[in-house]
DNA sequence: TAGAAATGGGACTGATTTGGTCCCGATTTG
DNA sequence: CAAATCGGGACCAAATCAGTCCCATTTCTA
């Protein structure tokens, strides 16, 4: 464990992509770009909206752009839009109401630091980090032919891009 | 997501318990005084000492002790003995080799970037620092009376002290 | 030496989560 | 009005997790 759901890290890649081209693009264009499947980026697109890092035009013609400049898109915010608040326990979740375990929990407290550390260091990363410092799109071509559900061992159950398979 | 399993927030629980009393103990007496049931303790133990995390001794009588002090056992470490190694995606796990798609993926580096930042978050606290800023083990006594042996109140979801659904 | 008390290493199963697909209503363009 | 597009779920298969159990191995003790 301790890792992102694949659905993050194929919303990464499709954030990289539409930090490349600012411009509404529907999105079946930017499956087609990425090579994710059609559904699978509709679903993405969702929670991505949701959580506020892409403004969607409904319609003919309509499609998705980010909300912002990519410089003010944060790792910790992509994760969270696909994922929920970061919260490495379950009592974190509702931690402002608290634990009704909270006398005796003993751990009561320290998840909190543990919490907030990991947040912000994914709040230091930005998309435009992510997708500046990168080649040009080759892995469009590339990706086009393999985008399967590779199920390897335990830990190679990546997403199209990032994991071997 | 972003959350780490049930096993490891016992993991975390048992550490603590063990961190208190620095003597060798079997599982059973562990799991009697946590009230984690006893295959459950088995199963964490397993997996810490696989980790060297704690030091067992077989034969009767045996059981299991802290490796080292307490102050030198840190959150990753724990968390690393029961989920393996902290790597937000697939491919950092073996990023050493490089990952073959190295020359294109546009994640390249920016992953292992936010796996370093939240592992140094982790090493920063110490099952010491958890330990010892708590309150006496009140909780031994509300545990024992809803634990038997192996079949405790499991569905009420969640771990014994951490979670709560 | 024999027996009891522990751990070690898996196998196994039910429950939960995740990944991926699909459908249909709402909205906008032309 | 028709076509294109997003929005919100429902749905199912596959993977993972949690929890239990079994048996071999090791060690202490009588």
């Amino acid at each position: 464990m301790f890792r992102i759901n694949k659905l993050t890290d194929y919303a990464v890649v499709l954030l990289v992509d539409m930090a490349r081209t600012q411009r509404v693009r529907a999105a079946h264009d930017i499956a087609a770009e990425t090579g994710v499947p059609v559904p699978t980026v509709a679903k993405v697109m969702k929670a991505l909206v949701r959580g506020g890092l892409v403004r969607s035009t409904r319609g003919a013609s309509g499609g998705y752009v980010l909300a912002r400049p990519a410089d003010r898109i944060v790792m910790a915010d992509m994760i969270e839009a696909l994922e929920g608040p970061i919260a490495m326990t379950a009592c974190v979740d509702h931690a402002d109401d608290g634990c009704e375990r909270e006398g005796f929990c003993p751990m009561a407290g320290h998840w909190n630091r543990v919490n907030h550390a990991v947040r912000r260091a994914l709040v230091g990363i930005t998309l435009a980090d992510v997708a500046g410092s990168c080649h040009p799109p080759v892995w469009a071509n590339r990706a086009s032919q393999g985008s399967g559900t590779s199920t390897g061992p335990r830990d190679s159950g990546g997403a199209v891009y990032l994991a071997s398979e």
